[in-house]
DNA sequence: TGTACATCAGTGAACGCGCGTTCACTGATGTAC
DNA sequence: TGTACATCAGTGAACGCGCGTTCACTGATGTAC
């Protein structure tokens, strides 16, 4: 019945990447094809025609979510904020950020470590770490203080894979985590001067 | 043919679990019962003999997993240790370890969030999660020290889940990184009086 | 200590069904003239 | 501005196959007497 009325390709499309993730999330990487396209609004076939296979599909819906992983850190970046460690700021707060409705950039990290079983998403996302990680080296602060700062937020951001609940990031606790990790990214000395062991 | 000379059935549903997640950590949680069986010795009806569906084998191997890492903890702990924190040293202990060919404690985390795909282990891990958090809070040191503590680890830990190399953790940052978390068991006050702005 | 019998620990063939993929068609859209 | 035609954006039925589950059967093990 070609085109349905209303509604662009790229509108489908976009449609299509939706109505997978929100598939896999409920049902794991098992979400069929069928159901997937029904809930786009779609048949079977007209998901097939925008893409070839269901790796495809979900590559391409890996591709979204990892670039919007991406874009929604550049987004956290303060235009003032000129000192070394603004990328590392940035990154702070999208990790920590509160799950407000359209703040995606969590789910999209649980997503990912779904889509993780297709190797080819496990390649991309190991490219896109490889890359965050080299610019994150390159923002200004000692090797130390960024460990310590990338790897608290990582851990704080995967709590809820291993079974903490979503609202574990709202309590005050990690807020203050938080203010006191961009502390330490605007004054590395704090970190560095305090009397460490010899290892 | 019955029972297969040489092993108790204990061994062959060791076997099985065994090969049940060598198997997903190579094909996903996709792997067939069948290609399970056969790499245990053992045809697909003697799987089905030990493990009655496929979803049932996935939670034993789940509860295997999460009770060994938390014996793997335990394990950890240093008995001369009696002062404040030491199951929280135990645990960075755990978690930082390099990855030696038989300190499956890693290996298990991976294989863990694969499997969370299905609810039934989903719940398993968060209740696990919430007993090990209770014995961490009350395991004696600050609220602030030990969230700082126990996300760091949480993070280099879980960096190989998003594309980091295993050996990544063998990098003497994480090593330098490691000492300095257990020192900040040791001695909370050095984090607690610094000069922190008020959030 | 040998024998009978129940149960255990499997085998392997068959079934059936969910699901990814293919395919023949089709109505709407865009473009040339 | 209307018309013809190619292409686009789908539909929906059918296929086929991988895989989880069932089932009838069986040889080894354990136990009672």
């Amino acid at each position: 019945m070609g085109r349905t009325a209303g509604r662009s390709p790229e509108d489908t499309r976009r449609a299509l990447l939706d109505a997978a993730g929100k598939a896999i999330r409920a049902r794991g990487i098992h979400a069929s094809l069928d159901d997937i396209a029904r809930h786009a609004g779609v048949s079977k076939g007209g998901l097939i025609y925008h893409f070839a296979s269901k790796d495809e599909l979900i590559l391409e819906l890996a591709r979204d979510l990892l670039t919007s992983f991406r874009s929604d850190i550049t987004a956290q970046l303060d235009p003032h904020d000129t000192e070394p460690g603004r990328l590392t700021r940035a990154y702070i707060r999208t990790l920590l950020a509160p799950a407000d409705d359209e703040t995606a950039a969590r789910e999209a990290i649980e997503l990912i470590a779904q889509l993780m079983t297709i190797p080819a998403v496990a390649e991309l996302a190991r490219a896109h770490y490889e890359q965050l990680d080299a610019e994150l080296a390159a923002d200004g602060l000692p090797d130390d203080v960024r460990t310590l700062v990338i790897a608290a937020a990582d851990g704080i951001n995967s709590a809820p894979l291993w079974g903490a609940s979503m609202q574990y990031m709202q309590d005050p606790k990690c807020q203050q985590l938080e203010q006191r990790l961009i502390q330490l990214t605007r004054q590395p000395e704090l970190w560095q001067q305090l009397p460490w062991d010899a290892a």
